[in-house]
DNA sequence: GACCAGGCACATC
DNA sequence: GATGTGCATGGT
C-alpha cells in the first residue's frame, strides 16, 4: 500500500508540480477559507474572502465585532451564507472564550487536543478541522475530501463508502508523518480531482489512469 | 437549464 | 449505523 500511495503522489507531482497551498496569507484567512469552502467551489470563496479583506475584517478581533447580517452579506458569493455566518461565529465564540481571542495559542495546542477542540465547534467537521490543523497550524494530519474518496474507490484502493477516519488512517499509517508531504499530497489530489476525477470522469489523459491496487 | 463544487448538522428509520 | 435532506451562489 505504501508503494501505491507513494506512486500516486509521484505521478501527481510529476504532472502538476508544487501547488503552494493553502491559498491564503494568514492562519486566520486559512480558517475562514476552510469554513467557506465547504461544498463550494474555491473561486466563489475567493470573492467572499476579498469582500472581507476590503472591509478589513480578516482578523479574529475585527470579525468578532462585526454583525451577522454584515458578514452574511459579504460572504454571500460563497453560498450557504447564513449557515456559514453562524459557523464563523461559532469558531470566534470558541476562540474568544477559551483563548481570549489569541489564535496562536489555539493553534499551538497539542495536535490531538486541538482536533478535539475544533470538532466540538458546531459547523466544523473532520475535513474542516483537519484542513485547519494541516494548513493553519502546520500539524502533520492528512486531509480527506470528496476527491480523495472518489479517487481511492475508482482505483480499487478503498471501498466507496469507507469512513473518513479509515481513509485518513490509510494515508497516515503508510506515509511518514510529514507536514510538507501531507500538504502537497492533498493539494495535488484536489488538482487532479478538479481536472479529471469529477462525477463524470475524464480518464483518458489522467496521470493516474494506470494506477491499480498492488499487494504489499 | 442541469450539473457541480476542497461539508456539515439534523431528522428519520 | 445507514440514508436522506436543507443549506445557496456562480461557473461550465
Amino acid at each position: 500500500m505504501r508503494r501505491t500511495l507513494l506512486g500516486i503522489y509521484g505521478k501527481l507531482y510529476k504532472k502538476f508540480g508544487p501547488q503552494y497551498w493553502w491559498p491564503g496569507d494568514t492562519p486566520f484567512e486559512v480558517i475562514v477559507g476552510a469554513i467557506l469552502t465547504q461544498n463550494t467551489a474555491w473561486y466563489n470563496v475567493e470573492k467572499a474572502i476579498t469582500n472581507l479583506q476590503q472591509k478589513k475584517l480578516l482578523s479574529p478581533k475585527a470579525l468578532s465585532r462585526s454583525t451577522d447580517s454584515k458578514i452574511a452579506a459579504l460572504i454571500r458569493p460563497s453560498g450557504y451564507y447564513n449557515i456559514k455566518t453562524k459557523r464563523l461565529r461559532n469558531f470566534l465564540t470558541f476562540l474568544n472564550s477559551k483563548f481570549k481571542g489569541n489564535l496562536s495559542k489555539l493553534l499551538n495546542e497539542r495536535t490531538d487536543l486541538l482536533r478535539e477542540d475544533l470538532l466540538r465547534i458546531k459547523g466544523i467537521g473532520p475535513e474542516t478541522a483537519d484542513s485547519i490543523l494541516l494548513y493553519a497550524a502546520n500539524k502533520p494530519v492528512f486531509v480527506i475530501d470528496t476527491y480523495t474518496k472518489r479517487i481511492l474507490s475508482r482505483h480499487g484502493i478503498a471501498p466507496k463508502d469507507a469512513k473518513y477516519e479509515k481513509l485518513q488512517n490509510l494515508f497516515m499509517s503508510n506515509l511518514t508523518s510529514d507536514v510538507k508531504l501531507y500538504n502537497e499530497y492533498h493539494a495535488l489530489i484536489v488538482k487532479v480531482g478538479k481536472e479529471f476525477c469529477k462525477p463524470k470522469p475524464k480518464c483518458a489523459l489522467c496521470p493516474l489512469k494506470n494506477i491499480k491496487r498492488k499487494k504489499g
